[in-house]
DNA sequence: TATTGCTATTGTGGATCCATACTTAGGGAC
DNA sequence: GTCCCTAAGTATGGATCCACAATAGCAATA
């Protein structure tokens, strides 16, 4: 997902099995990373293991104490707030790279990925189909650095948007449909200016609403 | 430097050690790391080095390829340039969520930093302090992703801003220190606003002068 | 009965050893 | 003379083993 020429096989591999693990809720924020559990449970020593701690720790996804292990972090209300201020910063700018460079597949691309989020509405589902939405109106930026912090920036808070999608109700859907639209619309249009503008809207927005709900941070979510 | 609660010591004591290194120039950019020589300079096993590397990989300041070992990473112009425009985006951020929480004291630790900047004007040393009088103004801001993603941000680009200002006249010295002055007068003055508006201005004008100077990315700086 | 201290178990941190892949140098053939 | 192929050397990747720190459970005493 995130590094390109990718590590070590087996470090790699694992740290990215434990990320998709803590980004679809397997591993629950608070919870204990136990090296010998991962090891067996992956397969391979807990040589690797460790290295993919390190590398998730870097990531901010888990937290490593000295002599005490790895738990993936519990973040409170400010500090997801303060994330989403830092995407409404760096996502117009990926999007302003991409605009660019993005063919007409990849228009034809997010106009699907859109369509099918207005037909199926799982919350699992939409979480994966959104990123994947958002993400590819990103395909254009070919700046590594700017798009491993804007994953970066959605995997340190998956967790907080899908127990917000959890509790809400499918009035909300209609809003983000909408705010896809125009900014597909914008995209279409080529109009970088308005397509930045609609998609800093569009999660300053979404933050308004998260911070309104503090029983999303409550740690038996 | 950059993470809090420190990993295990020896990781990050190395990993740390490594940092330093790359930053003030001992390491630098395309220079292969062997493992081996590592853990004998700074002490330790070849395991605890391999651990720093995969941090330091997740940071971006080194590149590791399966079976091939670690290097820092050579940036071209355009990445150098699209790191220089994260900053414009996240380093306003964060100013303006240091502001509040500034003291007395911290601005005139910022002065102070300024003064002695506008006294000695060694290229090492001005590297030291900018980053220093930089840092300081944001002190107020205790998030740390965000503090954590703009530390990154200098250390990517450290070795392309020591080039640069290696290779510079004195003259541009008085519009940094100009830029300085006018941001030091908005933070005393509390105005948020403004603040963000220099630093914005301040960042960028330094970009526009980066991309002007495509020497400093041959290989043999 | 509650609290404190000790002990035993568990889990992480670090070092050494082995397998494998890459690199480079040397020799031979065209 | 140059290019390619092969082989030896070197560096990284992975696994097992040992040391130490933390935690939890149990017992003893106030």
């Amino acid at each position: 997902m995130s590094d390109g020429p990718a590590e070590s096989a087996a470090s790699s591999r694992i740290a990215q099995a434990l990320r998709d693990d803590i980004l679809n809720g397997s591993i629950a924020p608070g919870q204990r990373l136990r090296q010998e559990d991962i090891a067996e449970r992956l397969g391979g020593s807990r040589l690797p293991v460790r290295e993919a701690l390190r590398i998730l720790a870097a990531e901010g996804l888990v937290q490593i104490e000295p002599n005490k292990g790895a738990r993936v972090p519990l973040l409170d209300p400010g500090e997801v707030e303060t994330l989403y201020r830092m995407r409404e910063r760096l996502e117009p700018l990926a999007l302003s790279e991409s605009m660019a460079n993005l063919s007409s597949a990849d228009l034809a691309e997010i106009s699907d990925i859109q369509r099918r989020i207005e037909q199926g509405v799982d919350v699992t589902e939409f979480l994966i189909l959104d990123r994947e939405f958002h993400m590819a109106s990103y395909t254009g930026c070919s700046d590594e650095h700017l798009m491993l912090s804007v994953v970066r920036l959605w995997n340190s808070t998956q967790h907080y948007r899908r127990a917000f999608m959890s509790l809400t109700g499918s009035g909300r859907a209609q809003i983000v449909n909408a705010e896809h639209r125009l900014l597909m619309e914008a995209l279409e249009r080529r109009d970088t200016e308005d397509a930045e503008l609609y998609l800093l809207g569009h999660i300053r927005r979404t933050r308004k609403e998260l911070v309104r709900h503090p029983e999303i941070f409550s740690t038996g979510s």
